[in-house]
DNA sequence: CTCGCTATTGTGGGTTTCCGCAATAGATGT
DNA sequence: ACATCTATTGCGGAAACCCACAATAGCGAG
């Protein structure tokens, strides 16, 4: 249960030394691991399937790691960012964390270190792509809604009585019963609360 | 409507001319702040009423920051947090902000930018305090929900109906709806789907 | 022991939900 | 022009929900 898929980890570094002594090190782990030389390298190829955890350098020629970072996340890649760096640097650990970063190393670092990291990180974005799932699915059966339904339905979760939706939307309580139906069948629920017990179980679906 | 109780700034950091100069800067800007000469002081304090924002620095005598933060989350203060250094301490910046740290600032700062986090931090803190004063209100009524009537709610929040609650609990039907009807005007709802959107809006109510 | 709270169950009845069967109408697409 | 999709509405009925009135029973507090 733990490993059907674990994906990669993506080591983006333009020094070959360190991309390459890491991809040995967790290839010695027992985890799979692939090198890029660039942000640009890794972003030209996204959407990769496989991305389990991303180790990113600071410093590099071209894009830098928070500028890389910027754009996987919105190439819409939402796998854990580890950065690395080889100085001192505060204000960018700050704002890559409040950016939504995982973690960030400063170098030498212990190699038992990296790899725990690397499998938090991996673990974390096992649960998040489970949850995304679910979200995506659910998402799917709502655009699957038309607007009046999204309309009656946003009614029904206030806890709204048939009559009164009908009375809103000055239309016949029996056309808001059929829409209703609809709703539930194409959502997959038996009722309205389970309805709302499902919406709110996955957030980040307003609007 | 953005001040009627701003709240205070509290800062936490054993140099005199440190929490002396912050504190006159802040009054200059208008803000109210208190200076307090350890993690021990302030912690006795505790809880006070005004905590809008912490400044703290992470260097000092008896209790760091970091083991000020914890003793102040401990204590169930969740007022944002800014922590202040004057070491480029990357480890200790980045636990910081995973532990839950607002922000994390190198010595030296410049005014504006100091001032400027804070009134975000500030900002942030009402906002979570509407927030927090809603859920503390639905706990409340929650709280007031009996043993049995926690079980049913649960039950109806899955969307089961009556009779299947009813057998699931091996009690009558009627019983059902009047634990229903009771959990309803506890809770301030008209129906279950109203009750699931209410208690799907603020989160963290759990088990 | 009596008071108050909670759980429990019935009866009877009004209200709401949910559905099958049927039909009209406008918009869109082939 | 014809098919398809969506919105609409009516009728009638089964199932579920909600509630007032009433009553029994166990348990901890005073």
């Amino acid at each position: 249960m733990t490993a059907p898929r674990p994906g990669r980890i993506h080591i983006i570094d333009d020094e070959d030394t360190i991309r390459d002594s890491l991809a040995f090190l967790f290839a010695s782990r027992g985890l799979a691991a692939q090198g890029w030389s660039s942000g640009e390298a890794f972003l030209a190829a996204l959407p990769l399937p496989d991305c389990a955890c991303i180790i990113l350098d600071v410093r590099m020629e071209g894009l830098s790691g928070p500028e890389t970072f910027n754009a996987v996340r919105g190439a819409g890649c939402e796998a854990p960012v580890i950065f690395l760096t080889g100085h001192a640097d505060v204000p960018v650990a700050v704002q890559s964390l409040k950016a939504g970063a995982y973690d960030f190393l400063e170098k030498p670092f212990n190699d038992n270190q990296i790899v725990d990291l690397a499998l938090k990180a991996m673990a974390l974005n096992a649960e998040r792509e489970t949850g995304e799932e679910a979200r995506r699915d659910l998402a799917a059966r709502r655009a699957a809604l038309s607007a009046r339904e999204e309309e009656v339905m946003a009614l029904m979760l206030t806890g709204s009585l048939n009559k009164q939706i009908a009375d809103r939307l000055g239309i016949a309580m029996r056309t808001v019963e059929v829409h209703r139906s609809r709703i539930l069948t194409k959502m997959g629920a038996r009722n309205a609360t389970e309805l709302a017990t499902l919406l709110a179980s996955l957030p980040q679906s307003d609007r």
